[in-house]
DNA sequence: TGCCGTCTCACCCCTTGGTGTGATGTCGGC
DNA sequence: GCCGACATCACACCAAGGGGTGAGACGGCA
């Protein structure tokens, strides 16, 4: 059986060169193409069943994001790995947007860049420590849901913030619930004076800063 | 000079043993206490300088994700790497958010368990290839900047959206600008208009849905 | 020169929203 | 049975917001 098929992808020819040598040192990988730029990797995945990619970020001609971008698009079994001289966080998000894999940087020891490539083939994702660090952080700014961001308020005034927070109008939420506007706008008072808000419009704020609506909890 | 100084934390005395045995065999580690559950983590914490904590999330008597964030918070300068059998989506997210260095699972091995130590002790991460693949998910969910939201706004007009998104008021603005109500008034329409919104208040859902402010950029 | 986009402002109009006050009915607990 | 919390609704008032129209000033560009 044959290994591991990976594509080199980096404008620095010496480097393609001691990346093959490396990785053909472990019986699992199979260094089948390399390439200087990300519009010729492209074409390369667009004729050839590929593993995983190993690419550079910056790169003339198509750079390591485009190229990620598009190779997970045509060929969506094939794994991106990042390979990069820097940890540049924006660089980072950029890349795993894209679809990438893993990302690691050039300072990795052999036998863990061939032990990663194998990872990412398998379908897991490989990280370098310093990397994993911006990441890290990056989760950590994600939202949490406070539930203590509605503290005090009754059932049906939950209910109705719900609905104010996604855009609707005082007679939306009266259709919507089957009640008299003036209920609603009872319900609506209610709920501005317990979470000590101005208007509809900070409590849609509030909600959208504590978590109580997620993005793509789009209003229509 | 003494090594990393590392606790253990786990239920299971057998797997603290064995752990001992694996680290002790690393020459930068030292294995300084080792204790069977976050409760009486916390105490040596309180009362030791330590590098490292090597926490099992499960646990009897404190979890390993509580006992996390207090850890966390009384020793910021102590590194908390999770060590579990299984690397389920939730607790992932839960310990990391709780302040982990990194994530590994039991089936690592020992030489890169080593490893993990020694980078989260010098300050980077550590992720389990599995575990790493969650945490790509997760960042990929995370909103992109659009700025093509605000296609076709004068910059005059995107100044006032971002004025609108953070709940200030016509009358607000107008004094933050030195404009005008009335000048306001026209930027406002003009706003709704071009971006085919109903409100001000699906003007803040617009701003939040396209990531055109962040979380904490509070309006106050 | 004239045109166009942008920014500025002024009216006017009507709808919506926020506030105050008060009333009714229901339910559960003491 | 009484009380308090909750949900429901009414009426009135005023402020704020959204919409229409028009218009002057400025700058860039053909």
């Amino acid at each position: 059986m044959t290994g591991i098929r990976v594509m080199l992808v980096d404008d620095q020819e010496l480097l393609r060169a001691s990346l093959r040598t490396v990785l053909s040192a472990d019986e699992r990988i199979e260094v089948t193409h390399d390439v200087a730029n990300g519009g010729d990797a492209v074409e390369v995945v667009r004729r050839h069943r590929l593993d995983v990619v190993l690419m550079d970020i910056r790169m003339p001609r198509m750079d390591g994001v485009a190229a990620t971008a598009e190779i997970v698009r045509i060929a969506p079994a094939t794994r991106v790995l990042m390979l990069t001289t820097f940890d540049d966080d924006e660089l980072v998000v950029a890349a795993i947007r894209a679809g990438a894999s893993g990302y690691l940087t050039k300072d990795v020891r052999p036998a863990a860049l061939a032990q990663a490539v194998c990872d990412v083939a398998s379908g897991t994702s490989a990280l370098a420590p310093g990397v994993a660090a911006t990441i890290l952080d990056l989760v950590r700014q994600v939202p949490v849901r406070r539930t203590a961001a509605l503290d005090g308020l009754t059932p049906r005034e939950v209910e109705i913030f719900g609905l104010l927070a996604r855009g609707r109008s005082n007679g939306e939420i009266c259709a919507e619930l089957v009640l008299s506007e003036n209920t609603v706008k009872s319900h609506v008072r209610a709920i501005l004076q317990k979470l000590d808000l101005r208007d509809r419009v900070h409590a849609v704020i509030h909600a959208y800063e504590n978590g109580l609506v997620g993005r793509n909890d789009l209003p229509d």
